[in-house]
DNA sequence: TACTGCAACTCAAACGTTTTCGTGTTGAAA
DNA sequence: TTTCAACACGAAAACGTTTGAGTTGCAGTA
């Protein structure tokens, strides 16, 4: 076994000192040609690499970025997670993930973790515990020690800082407005509670997407669930919510899903309630994940290009940071929803 | 903005030296009890945390693992990684994540990138384009120079380290009993390409549960579809390929499938044909995710436990690395499948 | 008084880099 | 022969820690 080789050991070794070595493997004339090539033979040689942590400590930067996310089991947050890296990988930089698992406590420790010096700044998604209790004082104190964050998704108005959102108002409007023209008349929306905020502008869209085409909004045909039980159970809850739904609008001819697992689980409650789909109850989703193009059958969706939010994410932070004056302007940027027509509507 | 407080800064501020401000923190009995309350309760104020870099500079060793894989939209991989991240956060450990995008030269720069003093060890699944070209130097250089390395899932008898597999051979012998003992009599399977070394094992776990209950294997049963193609015309040669397949086997009454979007797709084209599921055809598939769950009719799968792989990897890491002794044995731990029934079986 | 022992510190090295400044040697111009 | 630039290289500081090895002052002892 080989341990890595320093600069120390290959100016030892050429009876040079440690500066010369530098100088020759960064090239710079002011040393011989005879001594940098024979530095610079010796050291591919020894397979020379330079080691990362001195790097970062001298130049007080890591080139590593932090995500902090509630859940890696999820579609939508593996996708970002996927855009992150590319473009962090394209610009030099390496990508350490912590999970909340939607705990305000992990969160916090996560980032203070992560904080002392390990990154030079965050990209993050809220945890619902944090948001249920709205305590942003962890994200505030980050920034202020100069580490830049780049929130997405569940963001906040509190925390000052750049943002990549979806239009969810906007989106769930449009998928709304697709179900209005083909034809539905009585629309339901399977939501979540309203103190995620994603929830609530999704409901917002589909009272906005109603009262544009005059058609008066029920209390009955809004279905808000507690999905504070993710656990095995939940399911069954779900289920059972969702044929309750069903029950007391015997006309219900249209559901908009705030999520995946939502409308697939409509889809399944239409079918027991021998409902054809899409002839006598059409559904769109939201979240464009496995579930709704492998549905039978499959589901319209709005699809929110997790990829290009942490894509832009990525951009937008590597910027802040490579850019040397200190500016305090934020962006929030929208990344466009796009309506998936599958064989869920007509 | 105020910028980390360091060592330095409190030294000066209290007008001693840094040992002394050092030594107070870590409460060494070479301090006055006077001057070490005075220390921490200015450090406290100023919220001092040492800085990681630092620390890893000094202890030559960084407290993080380094995962690689080959892609992360994917259920299985997302699930070890959440069980990676809970073992080493409960350790005190870091994760950082590099995709090879199922590329070799990806994977060779990634890991490169990584263990130039970034991480302690890795914990990685082989790309296929790695497994394809059988060029395993960038493991071996990496063990060489003393960074541990655990792979899971897809391993590789060339590379000396531990390992965590899924018993794929007696996994999928599980799956076909299940199907004979429910009275299957011609039973498919629809696998990948023998390089990826778990579709092998699966398709000779096929073979075997055949043979031990003396029914004949028969090639067109057998279809191997080539999954270089992930683009999304895959889907529909996929279909075709099965459809293929139930055309030339009239009296196909069981299908296991090495994953689930093979199953899926096998249970589409039973539709399509109008055989009844579990009635006509029972269909078995691999890999307990999202799609399994939720499918209707839902699907009897094999499950491999994704988290505890995980887990089991990162514990296995984390013992290596905090055992002083060097010792070069190396384990390979099998977790066991379970077979969860669903829907999709008799 | 001179020595010992101890408490309470400080110094300095080390981890592996980069970079500024300094220095010794040459050869050529004055 | 002196002066001076050019050249090739080395020393040292700095990034922020930890830690073993000094150092200081002072009380106690012979």
């Amino acid at each position: 076994m080989k341990r890595k080789v320093t600069l120390k050991q290959i100016a030892k070794e050429l009876d040079v000192s440690i500066s010369t070595v530098s100088k020759s493997l960064r090239n710079s004339k002011e040393i011989s040609e005879d001594t940098r090539e024979k530095v610079q033979a010796f050291a591919k040689l020894y397979n020379y690499k330079p080691n990362n942590i001195a790097l970062s400590l001298k130049n007080r930067k890591t080139k590593t970025i932090g995500i902090m996310i509630p859940e890696i089991v999820h579609h939508f947050f593996s996708k970002v997670i996927r855009g992150i890296e590319l473009i962090a990988n394209r610009r030099g930089y390496n990508v350490i993930v912590g999970l909340s698992n939607e705990s305000f406590d992990k969160e916090v420790i996560n980032m203070e973790m992560l904080a002392n010096g390990s990154i030079d700044g965050f990209i993050l998604s809220i945890s619902k515990e944090t948001l249920l209790q709205q305590d942003y004082h962890h994200f505030h104190e980050t920034i202020n020690q100069g580490m830049p964050i780049v929130m997405f998704d569940r963001v906040v108005n509190e925390v000052n800082c750049d943002k990549v959102i979806v239009d969810d108002f906007e989106g769930s409007k449009k998928a709304v407005n697709k179900l209005i023209n083909s034809g539905c008349k009585n629309i339901a929306i399977i939501t979540t509670k309203d103190y995620v905020n994603v929830g609530k502008l999704r409901t917002q869209g589909y009272l906005q997407a109603l009262e544009e085409n005059q058609i008066p909004a029920k209390a009955s045909l809004i279905l808000k669930i507690d999905d504070k039980l993710v656990s095995e159970d939940h399911l069954e809850t779900l289920e059972e919510e969702i044929e309750q739904l069903f029950k007391q609008n015997k006309n219900l001819d249209g559901v908009f899903a705030v999520n995946e697992l939502y409308a697939i689980t409509a889809m399944k409650v239409a079918r027991k309630f021998k409902k054809k789909i899409p002839d006598e109850v059409q559904v769109i989703g939201y979240t464009d994940g496995v579930l709704s193009k492998h549905a039978t059958p499959s589901l319209t969706t709005i699809s929110q290009h997790g990829q290009r939010i942490g894509e832009k994410a990525a951009d937008l932070l590597i910027d802040k940071l490579e850019k040397d004056d200190e500016d305090d302007t934020y962006q929030t940027i929208i990344i466009e929803t796009e309506l998936v027509e599958r064989e869920s509507t007509k």
